[in-house]
DNA sequence: AATGAATGAGAATTCATTCAT
DNA sequence: TATGAATGAATTCTCATTCAT
C-alpha cells in the first residue's frame, strides 16, 4: 500500500465518520491528507471509488484480525467469545463502524454487490462457527445465519450507540453483558 | 395529518430507502408523490425540515405501536417477546427501518439531538423492561442499557439483512430464533 | 380608483420603499392589502403592471399637488421656493421618494419609457419656470434642464438621506438652506 | 487586486448599471466576465459579496480620486469647485453612478450600514470643507451637512439624468451650470 | 368576485472532475 | 509528479402566475 493513499484513507475515514460519504468533499479529504486534490485522482479513479476502496480496505483488516484471532481456537464457545473481543477492539481502536454501519447498506448500486459480499463473507464466517457449534451438539439448533446476524447486530449497535453518546465501549461492562446474553440469554432459569 | 402530507412521506420514504437521502432529489420526491416541486415547499420548509418530520413520524407510529401492545402484559418475558413481535411486524408492513437506520445515526446537526432524543425514548422504554425484570429476578443483573441496546441491535440488523438479500422475514424462524437467542442464550446447558 | 385598487397602492408603497420591488412578492403585498393573492390580478394584469401602475399615480399625484400649489404664483423665485415646499411636503407625508427615487432609473425596459416621460414632465416642468424667471431677468442665463435637474437632485437626495438616517426632513433647516443655496449660493458675496 | 476580480467587477458594473443587481443573475455576470459560473465564487463568496465588494470598490476609488485633487488646495471655495470637477469626471469616465445610486440606498441590511457608512464618509468630507469655509466667512451658515447632501444631489441626479437620456455630460455646461447654482445662486442681484 | 393551493421556470450555489502549469 | 484554478452539471429553493372551487 502506497504511504500516500494510507494518508488518504485515514483522512477519508474520519471525515466520513465525522459527515458521513456524501456531505464530505474531495477538497476536504484532499485538505485532511495534506495534499493537493488533483492528486486524490492519481490514486483513486474517482469519489465512489475511494469510498469503496476504503469500505474494502478496512473490511479486510478487521475480518483478517478476527480470523486470526480465532484461527488457534477449536470450541465454538470460545470462538464466538474472540469474535466479539475482536469485533469491539478494533472497532474501539479504528473508530471505523459508524461509517461502515452506514454506508455497508448502501444504495449506489455499484457498491451494492460488493458490499453485499463483504457482509456475506463475514456472517458467513460467524455463521460457520454457529454451525459447527451447533453440530458439536454446543449451540442450539438455531437457524444459523439468524444467530450470525443477530450477534453481528447486538454488537454493531451498540459500538454505534456508544459513539453516539460518547460512551467508551471496552469499559462499562459491555463485552461481558454481550456475551452473556449471546450465550446464555437473559432469562434466569 | 393532510393527506397531502401523507403522499409526500410515502414518496419520500420509499426513494430515502432505496437511495439515501442525500441522493434523493425534491425533484424526485415531487414527481413519486405525483405533484409539483413547488408544493413540496407548501408541506415542509426545506428537505431536512421534510426528513426530520418523516423521521419523527414513523418514528412515533412504531413506537406507539410497540407500547400498545405491550400495556396489556404483565410478565416482563412477555413483555420482551412482544416487543420483538412488534418491532418486526411493524417493520415487515411498512419497510422503514432501512432508511431509519441509516438517518438515526446521523450526522446534520439539527437532526442529531432530536434523533438522539427518540433513540433514547425507545431504548430507555425497553430499559425500563428489562429492569422491571431484574428487581422481579427474572433477568439476569446485565446492565439494562447494554441489554436494551443488544435487543434493538438484533432486530434491525436482521431486519436489514433480510431487507438487503430480500428475505421475508416474518417466515423463517427469525422470531423465534431472536427470542430464543435472547432469552435463553446460544449455549445448550 | 376604486378603493381596493387604493388599497393595494397603499400596501405595495409601503413594502416597496422598505425592501424595493423585486424583493416584495406578490404574496406580501396581498397579506398587507389584506386580501388573496389571487385577487391582485383582477386588479392588476401582472406584478410590472403594477409596479408601474402605482409609479405612475403617485407621480401624478405629487405632479398635481405641485401644480396646483404654484399656479396661483407669479414670480418664478416664488414659484420655485413653493416647488420645494410642496415636493419635500409631500414626500414628509407620504414617503414615496425612497421607493421612486429608486424605480425611476429603472432598468425594466417596459417601464423605461414612461418613466423617462414621467420624468421629463416633472423636470420641464421645473425648466419651464426656471426659463421663464431667464426671461424676466430674475435668474442668471444658465442651462435650464441643468438648472432643473440641479434642483430635484438637491430636494430628492436629501429627502433620501434623512429617510436613511432617520432624520426628520420638515424641521432641520432644510428647507431654508435649500431655498437659500439655490436661489442665492454658498458664497458670501 | 487579482486581475480576474478586476475583470468580473468590469462585467458586473456594466450589467448592474443596465439591468439592477437584482436582475442580473450571476450567470451572466460570469458570461460577460468570459469566465464560468463557477469561477465567480473562487473570488466572491456570494452575490451579496460580489456587490458590496464593488460598490466599496468604486467608491474607494472615486473618494481617493477627490481627496487626492482637493488636497493640494487652500480655499474651500477652489475646493467644492474641484469637487464638482472630480465627481463629474470620475463618473464620466467610469460609468458608475447609476448603479451606484440604485444600490447606495439599499435594502439590503447586510450592505446597508457599511454603505451608509462609505455615503457618511463622502458626506462628511464635504461637509468638514464647508464647514471650513464658513468659518473663515466665505461661505454662508447653512446647515453644513444639509449642504453637503445638496451638492452631492445637485451632482448626482445629474449625471443619472445625463445617463438616462444618454446626453454627454462632461460638455453642455453642466460643470459650470453646477458650480454656479451651488456658489452663487440662481438669483440675480 | 375572491381565494389560495399548485405549479414550474429560473436563480444561487456547490462540488466532482479536468487540465494547464 | 503534484497542484489548484476553472468549469458546468446538478441541486435546493423562490415566487409570479394560473385556475379550480
Amino acid at each position: 500500500m502506497h504511504p500516500k493513499k494510507e494518508k488518504i484513507f485515514e483522512a477519508a475515514i474520519e471525515k466520513f465518520a465525522k459527515k458521513g460519504t456524501t456531505s464530505t468533499t474531495m477538497q476536504e479529504i484532499a485538505k485532511a491528507a495534506g495534499i493537493g486534490k488533483g492528486t486524490l485522482y492519481r490514486y483513486f479513479e474517482n469519489k465512489e471509488d475511494l469510498i469503496f476502496s476504503l469500505i474494502e480496505f478496512r473490511f479486510n483488516i478487521i475480518f483478517e484480525k478476527v480470523k486470526a484471532d480465532i484461527i488457534k481456537l477449536d470450541d465454538p464457545i470460545q470462538k464466538i467469545e474472540k469474535v466479539i473481543d475482536a469485533h469491539l477492539n478494533f472497532c474501539a481502536i479504528h473508530g471505523v463502524n459508524k461509517f461502515l454501519i452506514r454506508e455497508v447498506w448502501g444504495y449506489k448500486s455499484k457498491f451494492k454487490n460488493a458490499i453485499q459480499e463483504m457482509m456475506s463473507l463475514y456472517t458467513g464466517f460467524i455463521k460457520d462457527i454457529i454451525e459447527e457449534g451447533i453440530e458439536q451438539g454446543k449451540f442450539k439448533e438455531v437457524n444459523a445465519l439468524n444467530a450470525a446476524t443477530a450477534l453481528i447486530g447486538m454488537i454493531d449497535i451498540t459500538i454505534i450507540r456508544c459513539m453516539m453518546f460518547e460512551e467508551d465501549f471496552l469499559t462499562n461492562k459491555i463485552r461481558e453483558d454481550i456475551v452473556e446474553i449471546y450465550l446464555n440469554g437473559m432469562v434466569i432459569d
